[in-house]
DNA sequence: ACAACATATAAGCATATGCTAATATGTAGA
DNA sequence: TCTACATATTAGCATATGCTTATATGTTGT
């Protein structure tokens, strides 16, 4: 499995689950902290507090201290390079290797 | 949860799965039949059947039977245009609210 | 219709995931 | 240092996921 394959991978893992997904949709509108996060996606904070850990090891998020608060934010310099790479990646593999006689329209 | 946020998470679903991954990797090299999977990606046939229903509820690949067997393919169509979306809402997102006072290095 | 092959589906089980409740850690101010 | 507040961590439990084995369905050729 290649890196960008595993980085892939850990996104879709960040992603693939609506709580974390309605985190990273709030996050896109600005850096949140875990209080606010907590108020907008109505989950306990210890639920959302390892929801962000999730999204933290998945490099999906940064946080950082201000104070008592801790403010959480997309990774977003991450997140569009690995999302251009898999875009750019499936344009290069769509238009070599078809098998003969296995083409089917896609 | 809007659409493109239903879809999102149905393609983190998707691919937040090694063995999942793995077979989309394949499909990208071209369409390929459920026994050539299999033997490509190295789990019994009915643990790639299943993966392979799961990647067609989530609208990554499209299948069509030929003869006594089926070939899947990547749904590149629909995945290119969701990818692209994603990267667009998180360009567009990132260029506006920024809440005062919680700025961090982004 | 029957045999051989390709794929799909179902049942059973082990592990992973995500929640809640309780508790620990970290920070600022009196 | 004590208190109040914000966040993180842990334990326990219920549900979801993914694998294996066994079986069903679909297709072709005889």
């Amino acid at each position: 499995m290649t890196d960008l394959c595993r980085e892939i991978n850990k996104f879709g893992k960040g992603i693939g689950n609506e709580a974390r997904y309605r985190i990273l949709q709030t996050l896109l509108k600005g850096p949140r902290t875990v209080g606010e996060i907590t108020r907008v996606v109505g989950l306990s904070q210890p639920s959302i507090s390892q929801h962000l850990a999730t999204l933290k090891a998945c490099d999906l998020v940064i946080d950082e201290r201000q104070g008592k608060e801790v403010v959480y934010a997309v990774n977003a310099e991450y997140t569009l390079k690995l999302l251009q790479s898999l875009v750019d990646d499936m344009n290069v593999q769509r238009k070599n290797g078809r098998k003969k006689g296995k083409n089917i329209k896609i």
